[in-house]
DNA sequence: ATATTAGGTATACAACCGTTTACTGAAAAG
DNA sequence: CTTTTCAGTAAACGGTTGTATACCTAATAT
C-alpha cells in the first residue's frame, strides 16, 4: 500500500468525517468540540485546521454526504415501486431501511434541523426542500397516470415528509424487532393523507377496486 | 415592597427560569452553561446552587411551564370552536397564536426534542404524548357527535400533530405579517388528513353539503 | 542529490467551564 | 436584643476549550 501524500491526507479527511458523525449521534453534533473529534479521530488538535476551518465547516461537509443519503432513499424507493407496485407499503419499508441503515445521517439531520448554527439550519432546510419538492414530481406522476389527480401535491409531499420523519424519529429508538407496529402506523397515516388529498372520491372502506377509469370530476 | 426572604428567593428563581428561557432560543438550551444563565440573571455562579441541583434541573423546571403553554392552547382552540364552529379554521388560528406568544415554550419544545439528554427527551416525548392524547379525545367526540366516526382516531391525532408542529416551526422563522400563506397551507394539510381519516365518504369537492345523516358503514 | 512543500506534532496561551470552600450581611426566630 | 438561618459573594481548584506558534519529517519537485 502506498503511501502518497494526497492519499495520506484524504484518508484523515475521511476519518475526521466519520468520527464526527459517530460522535454526533451521542450526544449532538452541536455540543462536538474541536478537540474531541480530532483526538477521538488520531489526530493532533492543530492539525485539524489542514482539513477544515472549523467544526461548522465540517458540519456542512457531513451534511453533503446527509444529502447523498437521501437521493438514495428516494432512488431505492422508486425502484422498489417499479418493481412490485403497491406505492405506498414499498416506499415506507425503502424510509424505514434508510432510517435504520443510515442511522446517524438521518439522526443529524433531525437533532441539528433547530440545534446548529444559522449555516447549519439553511443547509438542512434547504435539502428538506429538496427532498419534499422530489416527493411532489413522484406524487404528481404516479397520480395523474392514474388518472385520480391530486389536490395539491405539493401539500400532500409536505405532510407526508412531516409524518414519517416523526415516526422515524421514534424508530431510532428502537430496536429494529420492534418496529413493526410503526410501519403499519405508518403506512395507515401516509394512505390516510393520500387519501384526503385526491380530487376523485374512492370509497374508502374497500381495498382497491382500482379499474375504475377516467373519473374525471364535474360540478353539478 | 417589602423584601421578605422567601419572596426574593422566588423572584431570582423566577429570573434564572426566564433568561434560561431567552438564552435557549439564541442558541439551544443544551448549549447553556450554568455560568452564562447565572451571571445574565444577576447573580454568582455559586449562588446558582441554591435554586437548582444543575442546569437539567433548571431545564425540567422549564418543561413544566412549556405544559402548562400547551393546556392552556388547548383550552383555547376548545373555547374558540364551542363559539363559532369551524373546528379547523379556529383551532389552527389558536395553535398559531400559541406559536407567536410563547415563542420561546414552542422553541424549547422543538429544539430539545432529540437534543439533549435523556430525562429531558424524555420528558419532552411524555408532554408530546399527552398532548396527542387529548387531541384525539377532542377528534373522537367531534366525529362521534356528528356521526362521522373516524377510522382511527389516534393515528389521525399523530398525523395532525406532525404536521402543525412542523409549520409551527417555519413560522417562528418568519415576522407575523408573512405567515398568511402558512395558515391557509396548515388548514388545508389538517383537511386533507381529517377527510382521510373519515369512516365515511364525502364529495370532496363541495364545501359541507353537511347535512347527509346517519350514514354508518356496513361490510357488504 | 538537493530544495521545497505540507501533514502532523508539541507546546503554550487566555478564556471559559462546573464545583467547592469560606465568607458576609440581613431577614427571621428566640 | 441576641442568635440563628440562609441567599448571595469572592476566590480558588482542576479541567476543557479554540487557536497560534515553532518545529519535525517524509513525500514531492527540481
Amino acid at each position: 500500500m502506498k503511501d502518497t501524500r494526497s492519499g495520506q491526507k484524504e484518508r484523515t479527511r475521511q476519518k475526521l468525517i466519520e468520527t464526527a458523525l459517530e460522535l454526533s449521534t451521542q450526544k449532538g453534533y452541536s455540543t462536538l468540540s474541536l478537540r474531541e473529534v480530532s483526538i477521538a479521530a488520531g489526530i493532533t488538535p492543530a492539525a485539524f485546521y489542514r482539513h477544515f476551518r472549523d467544526m461548522e465547516d465540517l458540519g456542512l461537509v457531513l451534511l453533503d454526504e446527509v444529502s447523498g443519503s437521501l437521493r438514495r432513499l428516494l432512488r431505492d424507493a422508486r425502484r422498489r415501486v417499479d418493481e412490485s407496485g403497491r406505492a405506498v407499503e414499498v416506499s415506507i419499508h425503502a424510509f424505514m431501511d434508510f432510517v435504520n441503515n443510515n442511522a446517524n445521517h438521518f439522526q443529524l439531520l433531525l437533532g441539528e434541523r433547530q440545534g446548529g448554527s444559522v449555516a447549519f439550519r439553511k443547509a438542512i432546510h434547504s435539502e428538506l426542500d429538496q427532498f419534499i419538492g422530489e416527493l411532489t414530481e413522484d406524487l404528481e406522476k404516479t397520480y395523474m397516470g392514474r388518472n385520480e389527480p391530486l389536490r395539491h401535491p405539493a401539500y400532500t409531499a409536505e405532510a407526508i415528509v412531516a409524518v414519517i420523519f416523526t415516526v422515524g424519529a421514534e424508530a431510532l429508538t428502537l430496536p429494529k424487532h420492534k418496529q413493526e407496529h410503526l410501519v403499519t402506523r405508518l403506512i395507515e397515516e401516509v394512505k390516510m393523507i393520500l387519501r384526503g388529498s385526491k380530487l376523485t372520491p374512492r370509497t374508502p372502506n374497500e381495498k382497491s377496486l382500482s379499474k375504475r377509469k377516467n373519473v374525471v370530476p364535474k360540478r353539478p
